[in-house]
DNA sequence: AGCACGCCGACT
DNA sequence: GTCGGCGTGCTC
């Protein structure tokens, strides 16, 4: 890279090597595209513009403009009269370099376009432009009221309001005083109000690490003071921070974030629902005196752009967010936090397919910083990496405060069987009636939402299935519908069979959280229950305000899918019932154990948090399964070791390594002829192996056809140099997409 | 990804 | 005769 002695500006702290050059140069500039040519197109610098790798600059693509980062100098294959000119270089703080080499890590990782992961570090384009400022109103006090104005409460209110206090924007005070913005603007009409212009604020707040916090308890205080050795030590580093539920973990972690914000760094934790996640934030502004920013998909477009364009200038202290979070401007990070890391909302299945536990893993590698994995059932890898040495484990050994784990009994339901059409089994009747009997709360959880998975005829046996998808459509009796959990297609209950044309024949097969709370309804016809799934709660409020019913003992009886399983904390619930223990366990996942155990040992957790015992019933077919065995043992450490043996005798992950390629497109037959194509050129040796072409998990998937290949390899195999290799050998026609899917992590 | 160019059906 | 369907191909 050529070096400017003259620099128009100072240096991006990334790259101390200075301008790239004036007159005559061409940079390389990364598009936020996935252009399939080359890394990054070549442009000119026009005359006195100085730019630095790193810089977000406008330059033309064809008929239009295009915002891209400078990514390096010219590569010189483009002719320069063929070079078109930057148009202007944005008055942004730059890509870091860290930023920069993460975006192409995690390309080459999981063989994904730099532009494609580029445009996730660049989401919110409109936070380049210079901040839009907002209406923000003062009270004028010499003015007088127009002739004919009247003082209305709501007016008064807002003036009152005005009196002491800041100067807020028409949306804040209406909202404080209880009124429309009408009100505010025909104050402001009258001339009462003083018109401003202010910058956004930086959303969430200035979080106070000074603050003190909770009394930890010694085994927390210990493990605290490791993380904040390591934080203001900086340098990269992995630790699995490993603790029962309720052991105090949230805490701990607490003091790597005190102790960035002490070093004057950015914080990054990553959660794996965000959205659901109301109590987490209400704790952290508890801890910190004040809210940290959120990244998540619920953003509005505009908290989207306050918050990129806040971070990338340093004034965002503290993010909270879902895995998208990891590609966000963070000049000087300084811990990653990732909580529930074995959760598999991580795994970003979509587009850029990639495991933001392991991305973030990478990201603190290449910025030299702290990483702390939590959970109470990591995942294997990451128990493994543990074991090995390769990650620190912190662990915290015993629940917090006393309180006991909760009691684990295996219902037999080949044994104890519910009466015909009903899903709850005489004992865990009993144990419910009892519960309620003793005026505590009781859970039942069903990972299933709707009314019934499956709808068939009882005259001719169809099953209503999703035209674009390979599933059934469920029966949602609330909604009165029939809906595809994979593409979203709702329609009414069908009143005769499609097929066959037959009334009144259409029966619902099995059951979802919908008819427990019938069957719960037919039981205990006294009790106050309530479903809790993500398709009742609309957004964090309603989650919370539930939250809430049930923490005021305002329920009885919550019939709850798997967002009732995150980390929320009910003092009276004594009482869990897992309607179907064995759900997660069919269908032949490589982590389908892994996945059942971290589930149902979540669920349990929150059984008895506060003074009472909790007990935790588990109606299953498999009651001897190592799953269920280890469950009710509470032997944690047997499982894992277990499935740890199974899969190094498989060479399965984590001793082994998996890649998928996904062949999709809307012709089965070409969809088919490619993926045997692939077949026939894969790398096969005595270590390596393709299995496959197979029907994907979903054949149909939002109408395109799919079918995948596996490849199997040993751990130290660099699959995509082979998989590289590998797609260089098949011709690929335009109509077709491969995805590869590095690691997978789920086979459904 | 966009956005053009390009060659075949029903309309002001 | 045109408007417009989206197939294929290019963008420094």
């Amino acid at each position: 890279m050529r070096e400017a002695s003259a620099s128009s500006r100072p240096p991006d702290s990334g790259d101390p090597q200075g301008d790239l050059l004036g007159m005559g140069a061409r940079v390389a500039v990364l598009l936020p595209l996935p252009l399939p040519l080359r890394e990054a197109y070549d442009y000119g610098v026009p005359a006195g513009m100085a730019l630095n790798p790193g810089d977000f600059v406008e330059v033309p693509l064809g008929p239009r403009r295009v915002i891209g980062v400078v990514w390096g100098p010219g590569a010189g294959v483009v002719e320069a009269r063929r070079l078109k000119p930057v148009i202007r270089r944005f008055d942004a703080p730059p890509m870091t370099a860290v930023a920069r080499r993460f975006v192409e890590w995690v390309a080459a990782y999981t063989m994904t376009l730099p532009g494609f992961v580029l445009r996730m570090a660049m989401s919110v384009p409109a936070a380049l432009e210079p901040p839009r400022e907002t209406l923000a109103y003062l009270l004028r006090p010499d003015a007088l009221a127009p002739p004919g104005f009247k003082m209305t409460d709501a007016r008064r209110r807002v003036l009152a309001l005005l009196e002491d206090g800041p100067p807020r924007t028409p949306g804040e005070l209406a909202e404080e005083a209880g009124c429309g913005v009408t009100v505010v603007r025909g104050l402001a009409e009258a001339g009462l109000l003083e018109p401003l212009l202010l910058p956004p604020l930086p959303p969430g707040g200035r979080p106070d690490w000074t603050r003190p916090g909770p009394t930890l308890s010694d085994h927390q205080a210990a493990a605290a003071d490791d993380l904040r050795q390591r934080v203001r030590a900086g340098g990269y580093t992995t630790v699995l921070l490993d603790g029962v539920t309720g052991s105090g973990k949230t805490e701990v972690y607490y003091e790597a974030i005190a102790a960035a914000l002490e070093q004057g760094k950015q914080a990054l934790i990553l959660l794996p629902e965000i959205a659901l996640s109301a109590q987490w934030l209400d704790r952290f502004a508890r801890r910190f005196g004040a809210a940290p920013a959120e990244w998540h998909s619920e953003l509005t477009g505009s908290q989207r752009r306050d918050t990129w364009r806040a971070v990338a200038k340093g004034e965002v202290p503290v993010v909270v967010g879902a895995r998208s979070a990891l590609f966000l401007p963070y000049p000087d990070l300084g811990v990653i936090i990732v909580d529930e890391e074995h959760d598999s909302a991580y795994k970003q299945e979509e587009g850029a397919i990639y495991h933001a536990r392991d991305m973030a893993v990478a990201r603190a590698h290449l910025g030299g910083l702290p990483i702390v994995l939590v959970s109470a059932t990591p995942s294997l890898e990451t128990k493994v990496n543990a074991d090995s040495g390769r990650y620190t484990r912190i662990a915290l050994p015993s629940r917090h405060g006393g309180a006991q784990l909760p009691e684990v009994a295996l219902v037999d339901l080949r044994r104890d069987r519910p009466p015909a059409r009903h899903w709850l089994a005489p004992s865990l009747r009993q144990a419910l009636a009892d519960t309620l009997a003793a005026g505590e709360q009781a859970m039942l959880f069903l990972n299933r939402r709707g009314y019934a998975p499956l709808t068939l005829c009882r005259a001719c046996g169809h099953r209503m299935q999703c035209p674009n998808c390979t599933a059934w459509l469920v029966e949602h009796r609330l909604a009165r519908k029939l809906q595809c959990h994979h593409c979203g297609l709702q329609q009414p209950l069908p009143p005769a069979c499609p097929e066959c044309g037959e009334e009144g024949t259409m029966a619902a097969c099995g059951p979802g959280v919908e008819r427990i709370a019938e069957e719960v309804a037919e039981l205990f016809p006294d009790a106050r229950a309530a479903i809790m799934a993500s398709d009742t709660l609309f957004g964090p409020r309603a989650i919370q305000e539930m939250v809430r019913k049930i923490s005021d003992h305002e329920l009885d009886l919550i019939i709850g899918t798997q967002v009732m399983a995150k980390g929320h904390h009910f003092p009276m619930l004594t009482l869990v019932g897992v309607v179907d223990a064995d759900l997660g366990l069919n269908g032949g996942d490589l982590r389908a154990a892994e996945r059942t155990y971290q589930l149902l040992h979540q669920v349990a957790g929150r059984a008895g948090r506060g003074e009472r015992p909790g007990t935790v019933m588990l109606q299953t077919f498999m009651p001897e399964h190592p799953v269920m065995q280890a469950l009710a043992a509470g032997d944690r450490d047997g499982f894992y070791q277990l499935e740890a043996e199974m899969r190094q005798d498989a060479g399965m992950p984590p001793f082994g390594r998996l890649a998928a390629l996904i062949v999709s497109g809307e012709d089965p037959t070409l969809v088919d002829r490619v993926a045997l194509a692939l077949g026939r050129a894969a790398p096969r040796d005595d270590t390596v192996h393709v299995l496959g072409p197979a029907p994907a998990p979903l054949a149909l998937l939002r109408g395109r056809h799919r079918r995948r290949l596996l490849l199997k390899a040993p751990r130290a195999t660099q699959v995509q140099a082979l998989i590289a290799a590998w797609l260089e050998r098949v011709e690929i026609p335009p109509a077709i997409r491969v995805q590869i899917d590095v690691d997978p992590y789920s086979f459904l």
